[in-house]
DNA sequence: TGGTAATACACACATT
DNA sequence: AAGGCC
DNA sequence: GAATGTGTGTCTTGCCT
């Protein structure tokens, strides 16, 4: 039997002596908090209060209806909005609804204008007892109509409040006060669990500590408002730092060695591989990371214990497989001589069997501070994460595609425009500063260019339009003048002509 | 001693087709070596003697290593075919080689520091995903070393080494010295030979590639449907064929004011050069013309683009005369 | 109701 | 604080 | 985003009687 603590008895002895207790500290977001709870809540009542299906369709119209006249006030095509919405101005539809609200309660021709011989009879006349219940009846309509908007208004202000915040939840400053950091009761009884607590809690993160299903790790889960219910949610996340004592360490790598000098026949013990192919098998959506502190420390007992044998491994000229043959030091007094002997090489050797197995990679620390530090960092990445992955999906590659300059400033006057548009001319692969120029020179903006198309008569006059403009490069009498080329022209006759946008520029075969 | 040899890939005079047809071959176990590349910017230059310690340090630890130009990443292995000089034949056939999906990118501590200030570690990350390799790996040099005063805080660097780790994907390995990157190399080498000593390959084109996560796939980490060697490395460069709306995209990009979310939110509406100039042309007065894109929502959710854009774009587009 | 002023708040862009 | 103003 | 700081413009609010 193998003289060292499986790391799994290991895990038992831990968790049994740790108090599983679990604990949230706010720290600087628990106003915010509070005061974001009720007013989720107000919406979730108002949405179960008034229907759902029919409801999220009077809604829709109704923005539809107010995005229009929106429109129609700023002279821009409603298409702007809606695609599909016709121009149907909103003032129009209001006094459809009115006059039908109108012609159901009152004669048909008292609708709007009434005529002057009419306008003195009635101004004699009082009101006939239908027409005051008409009338009541209207601002009884009015008011109705006025509060069922105000509601509206208002849930739409909340629906977009509530996205707003879902993406404030997401930006790198402040998401990280939405992050819980859940650390395994067995890591805080070891040295600096106090001090991972302080680190966490000044970086403005919450803390809670419960016990893990994978030995002395650290877990992530975002705190957000469930954009349904809006009740907090923990969405959990799938990366996990696990630390690993030394002894274990240094155990599973001396049976992973023990496997590949004995063949894989024979069962030498729980490897680093198989250890975290167990875990993963457990759960599949983790995403595991190792954290080894101090090694050194074994590496220097082991240096001095045998130095020769340490510089035959480093040097790796032979085939040296420490088993546990040299441990004659004092046993229970220094748990560290009493390991098995391994080398660095055996390290990096059981590390790639590591990675190339489960993808899964250690990272080695001198100090607990500097663990304390690593969680810190992979805290904010884990954070930030989503925020990255969300523009990164959205936006375009090219936006730092290495040489990229920044948009070409531009005054109200629109100057700067023209280096405008020889830089969108240059965005055309293969187009040099020089090339641009020319066109420049010939065709000083967009419109001239296109005009110059509408008035070829022919589309092979359009293709090749530019390719008898000159380049000239360089000065003076060495200058030389190059044609712009069929090829440009025809690209830039695409581009600024054709109406597919999938038009493939670069022309095939 | 270690083999190298110069077969140099002429990065940029190839065909438009690298010579790849679509029949499917394959490499039966025990027809092909698995090879280290190290990419030759990695041996020459700069340095003088720097660059020269890994190669020895390689030779040393008898790697047989092959030294070309990579167009992306520093280090990769290939399953180089095994061949037989034909009687007849001085040169003996070019063996057909397949790229393994482990792809490395070495980065010393100043290199980092560089490449993140002037924008260049975004993007060879992003290249590295999109290679088609499916294992990139950061091999980080000049850890724990000297505390080199460099122009970035040491806070910001692991920072940085983190999320590449945490929010990439990509798997980092730390190393304190050019010799341990040595060994690391040779350590991996060795079991990327154990591990495909009895493994049928197959060539695979650089399409349908649902590059997912890297580690996600821990079961079948012994990925035996390969890219040709050629095709990767021509595909690493960049001369990706445009289409009109892409190239309208950075068009739009080059006006202060206009990212990436603006571009889009334009192109929602107008995909193309010719749609605008249409719109603009059926807008009945100038002021029409002026907010037309005003009230288009971009980004996040619904933010106006907002009529001072809106007219710049204007004036770019329908200024009849010469632009200033 | 609409329309503005004043602020807050983002975002694009520029630096150690 | 609600209502009518233009 | 490395991290932080700076200026353009929208967007939110309150106000008016």
């Amino acid at each position: 039997m193998a003289p060292v603590a499986d790391p799994v008895s290991s895990l038992e002895v831990h968790a049994s002596a740790g108090a599983a207790r679990s604990d949230v500290l706010m720290v600087s977001s628990d106003s915010e908090e509070e005061a974001m709870i009720p007013l989720a809540v107000r919406l979730k009542q108002k949405q179960l209060g008034l229907g759902t299906a029919a409801i999220n369709a009077e809604e829709t119209r109704a923005s539809n209806v107010v995005s229009n006249g929106c429109s129609r006030l700023l002279e821009v095509p409603s298409y702007h909005i809606n695609p599909e919405a016709q121009p149907i101005e909103r003032n129009k539809i209001c006094s459809n609804i009115t006059r039908q609200c109108s012609s159901n309660n009152n004669a048909p021709y008292l609708s709007k204008e009434p005529p002057p011989e009419n306008g003195t009879y009635l101004a004699k006349c009082k009101k006939t007892p239908a027409e005051v219940e008409a009338a009541r009846q209207e601002t009884l309509r009015k008011r109705a109509m006025r509060e069922h908007q105000q509601e509206e208004k208002e849930r739409l202000r909340m629906e977009k409040k509530a996205l707003a915040d879902a993406v404030k939840a997401l930006r790198p400053e402040e998401c990280i006060k939405h992050m819980v950091v859940t650390v395994d009761p067995g890591l805080l009884q070891l040295e600096g669990g106090g001090a991972l607590l302080t680190s966490l809690h000044a970086m403005g993160c919450s803390c809670a500590i419960e016990k893990q299903s994978l030995p002395r790790s650290v877990t992530w889960a975002r705190h957000s408002p469930c954009p349904q219910t809006g009740e907090m949610m923990s969405i959990p996340d799938s990366n996990t730092v696990i630390q690993v004592p030394v002894d274990d360490f240094v155990t599973m790598i001396n049976n992973y060695s023990k496997r590949q000098c004995n063949g894989v026949l024979m069962e030498s013990g729980i490897s680093l591989t198989t250890w975290i192919q167990g875990h993963m098998s457990r759960n599949p959506s983790r995403t595991l990371s190792l954290v080894v502190i101090d090694i050194d420390k074994y590496f220097r007992s082991q240096n001095s214990k045998c130095q020769k044998k340490y510089r035959e491994a480093v040097l790796g000229e032979e085939k040296n497989v420490g088993l546990q043959g040299a441990q004659k030091k004092r046993r229970k007094k220094d748990d560290i001589n009493q390991l098995p002997e391994v080398s660095r090489v055996q390290v990096e050797e059981a590390l790639v069997d590591l990675q190339l197995q489960t993808g899964v990679q250690v990272r080695f620390l001198s100090t607990w501070k500097d663990f304390t530090d690593y969680i810190t960092m992979s805290t904010k990445a884990v954070a930030e994460a989503p925020f990255k992955r969300e523009r990164e999906k959205t936006g375009f590659t090219f936006c730092l595609e290495s040489e990229w300059a920044g948009g070409q400033k531009v005054d109200r006057t629109g100057n700067g425009l023209l280096q405008v548009w020889k830089r969108q001319i240059q965005q055309l692969n293969r187009v040099s500063p020089d090339m641009a120029s020319a066109i420049l020179s010939a065709y000083p903006s967009p419109r001239l260019l296109a005009q110059a198309y509408a008035r070829c008569k022919s589309d092979h006059e359009k293709v090749g339009l530019l390719a008898d403009i000159l380049i000239r490069r360089g000065e003076g009498v060495a200058s030389t003048t190059r044609r712009v080329g069929p090829e440009l022209s025809k690209r830039l006759f695409l581009l600024m002509m054709s109406c597919d946008a999938h038009q493939p520029l670069d022309s095939a075969v | 001693r270690a083999h190298i040899s110069e077969s140099d890939a002429t990065g940029k005079s190839q065909t438009l087709e690298s010579g790849r047809t679509a029949t499917s071959w394959h490499l039966p176990p025990g027809s092909y070596d698995i090879v280290l590349c190290v990419d030759v910017i990695e041996t020459t230059g700069g340095s003088s003697g720097r660059k020269q310690e890994l190669v020895k340090e390689l030779q040393r630890n008898c790697v047989t290593f092959d030294i070309r130009k990579l167009n992306v990443g520093d280090f990769l292995w290939v399953a180089r075919e095994k061949v037989t000089p034909v009687p007849g034949q001085l040169r003996p056939p070019v063996g057909k080689e397949l790229v393994l999906d482990y792809i490395i990118e070495r980065k010393r501590m100043d290199d980092l520091c560089g490449s993140i200030i002037d924008g260049r570690f975004r993007e060879q990350k992003f290249r590295l995903k999109r290679c088609g390799l499916r294992k990139p790996i950061y091999l980080v040099e000049e850890c724990g070393s000297a505390a080199a005063h460099l122009s970035l805080p040491e806070s910001t660097l692991q920072q940085a080494i983190v999320n590449t780790q945490v929010v990439d994907g990509f798997f980092v390995k730390r190393v304190q010295d050019v010799k341990e990157s040595a060994a690391y190399l040779t350590i991996m080498t060795r079991y990327l030979q154990k591990l495909y000593h009895n493994c049928t390959l197959f060539c695979r084109s650089r399409e349908l590639e649902g590059d997912g996560g890297d580690e996600s796939e821990q079961t079948a980490n012994l990925s035996c449907s390969l890219m040709a060697f050629t095709e990767f490395n021509y595909g690493a460069i960049k001369n990706k064929c445009q289409t009109v709306r892409e190239v309208f995209a950075r068009q739009l990009m080059q006006i202060s004011g206009v990212s990436g979310d603006k571009a889009a939110a334009v192109l929602e509406h107008y995909s193309t050069v010719s749609s605008l100039l249409q719109a603009y042309d059926q807008c009945s007065s100038e002021s029409e013309k002026e907010k037309l894109l005003s009230s288009i929502k971009y980004g996040k959710l619904k933010r106006n683009l907002g009529p001072a854009l809106s007219r710049t774009i204007y004036q770019l587009y329908c200024t009849r005369g010469p632009l200033s």
